[in-house]
DNA sequence: CATGAATGAGAGTTCATTCAT
DNA sequence: GATGAATGAACTCTCATTCAT
């Protein structure tokens, strides 16, 4: 008996390949810039065969970007929650989420792009699935200055910035480059590391 | 006698409130999802009307990006050329680049974020501006490099991290909210230099 | 005291030299091609003060249309009617037509091809100043038919099948090319009376 | 298996259906004047839909035209190339035009009046059938003036007075009327030929 | 006399979406 | 499963025309 698989899952699906080559193009063009004939093309599939396992464009863009949260959340959260101090939590998210970006998974590199195209219920859900890994971070550095590990630092800004640092590598990573996803977590890590916590602390 | 005015002087002239405007539409909703109409609409005209002062839509974004280098080259990189060591030249770009970000100028804000919208020729223009601010910056972290001054790190990456951080702003600094954008770009500093410097250099 | 000149009097008027302009722009261009702006350009007013002296563009073409009318009259018809026999007063409207055109006047160029520009109303206006000059020469045919100096053809055809000889001159003519107007004039007179007149009648 | 057919072959293809419809519009009211809309309005589509079918207004107009060169040269100029005696081969030019052009094919009719129409490319490449077209004629010219068959005139203004006569048919003639494309053929053949060739030829 | 500013109407074109087959 | 055909709505842009100044 066959069942139906959760989209994206990696297998054979045809969906999961309709939404990884579509999370591609959007992260390449943009969500407007991208017609749903790109899409189909690049799938081989005609504008009207597509609709057949799609509901419409939102809705393809909605269930990308929560695949893009689930890989977030499964690869980058939970890796860190069952990490000890708050320091290697710390450690564990940036060196996580750098090495996920630099994959190359355009669906979660589109993350924070493309929040626009999307219908306000749906926005506001996958807001609500961002703001608890803003969370999750800001908590880590706000036991971290409990700790008095933190810089004398605005918390909810140093959260950001090291956001920026973080989801700004879509921008400019080029995985066939000089720099492995690996290294190049390993310097992002010791950068973010180094501006947030207290020198004493670095060692 | 008239003289025309320089577009965006932010004096009277209608053609600077258009692109004002315009910028902080396209900063708001994208480029493709901002319409001749939104534009429009948003300055007190019609589609028509609007065309009486501009182009097209795509000659606004192109003197929109220009009109942001210049304000970028003008307040970011001629301050820090007229600083004296590496060092403080760092701490000046960053600074005034957050305070210039900070500002909520649309056309600074757009700069990073809407290239794909320009015709091939005008890309190349503004790749071209943005490649001599990046290569201004790597420049002093180079320069530090041979000071030995820079944590041993790809001159590269951090310098593209380094921009992370700072262009990243625009997507949730609120000039209305708790941190002034002087705090701010206090805080950010703080940070940048702190992942960058080597601890010894750091007092 | 200055009176009022006729339109296209030929004199310093500025309507007059509007008229020219006009006529030939929408010669080379065609009317729907020719912008109010591409006439107003060409007689170096703004599109406003264009309409100080004209009421707009169908009339533009309207009294152009008239003009080209009133010297295909004075400078065809008219000659034509002062002279003796049919064969002469042919002779002398091939010759007129195709010196008149050949001057290279783009209301008498244009009266044939941008009917559909008008208003009905002044189509059918023009429709009967140009079903006169059809007439006129067809009577010219009818008389050499019963003087038995026509060829046994149709005589509405051929005097159609002339009209394209003459008419479509403006297509290709060049003033500065290789044959004078009045050459011209002397080669398609030839053809045309070869055409038409009975061998017999040919010395 | 469906096989795409030849654009305008005349079958129940859609797409010849809009080619048709589309060159009668045009010749009826001029390319500019003719809107999409119009052209979709006379096939029963929308505007939207008649781009399934083509590519864009310029393309259409490119199409037809040359499919209308296609039927000049298969009904003009092939059969005259088979023709033996220059005479015969001129004769065999102007009926064959003739009565293409009474037939009343939009394509046809429209080929001397709309190149304005086309993109700089595509009147090149229009240009260039047309003009392959003018040789031929002028060339069978130049070999009766070599036989001493033809009056004595200068022989480009003579094929274009020819040109004329001929091309000037789609402005008045009207099927339905009194004269079938047939006879209508000899008349102007008998014109056209006691025009052009020496008294001495005319038997 | 002449203009700068503005507009309503309409142009060509694209696109997400639907539906009978 | 998949497609060819079709559409409504929206988009960028142009143009003839007007009017206060």
């Amino acid at each position: 008996m066959k069942i139906k698989k959760q989209a994206m899952s990696g297998d054979g699906d045809r969906v999961a390949a309709i939404y990884k080559k579509a999370a591609q193009l959007i992260h390449e063009k943009g969500y407007d810039a991208t017609s749903m004939n790109d899409i189909a093309g690049a799938v081989d599939l005609t504008k009207a065969g597509l609709y057949y396992y799609i509901r419409g464009k939102q809705d393809l863009l909605y269930d990308i970007m929560n695949y893009g949260m689930d890989r977030l959340e499964a690869e980058v959260i939970e890796p860190a929650r069952k990490t000890g101090s708050a320091q290697e939590r710390l450690r564990s998210v940036i060196a996580c989420h750098v090495r996920l970006l630099a994959g190359g998974i355009g669906a979660v590199s589109i993350l924070m792009d493309e929040e626009a195209g999307l219908a306000a219920k749906q926005r506001r859900q996958i807001r609500k699935r961002k703001r608890a890994y803003f969370e999750f971070v800001r908590d880590i550095l706000l036991t971290l200055r409990d700790e008095q590990k933190l810089k004398d630092v605005d918390v909810t800004a140093a959260t950001l910035t090291l956001f920026g640092m973080i989801l700004w590598l879509p921008r400019w990573y080029d995985p066939a480059g000089r720099l492995s996803g690996e290294q190049l977590a390993d310097e992002m890590t010791k950068i973010a590391l180094g501006g947030l916590l207290s020198t004493a602390s670095l060692t």
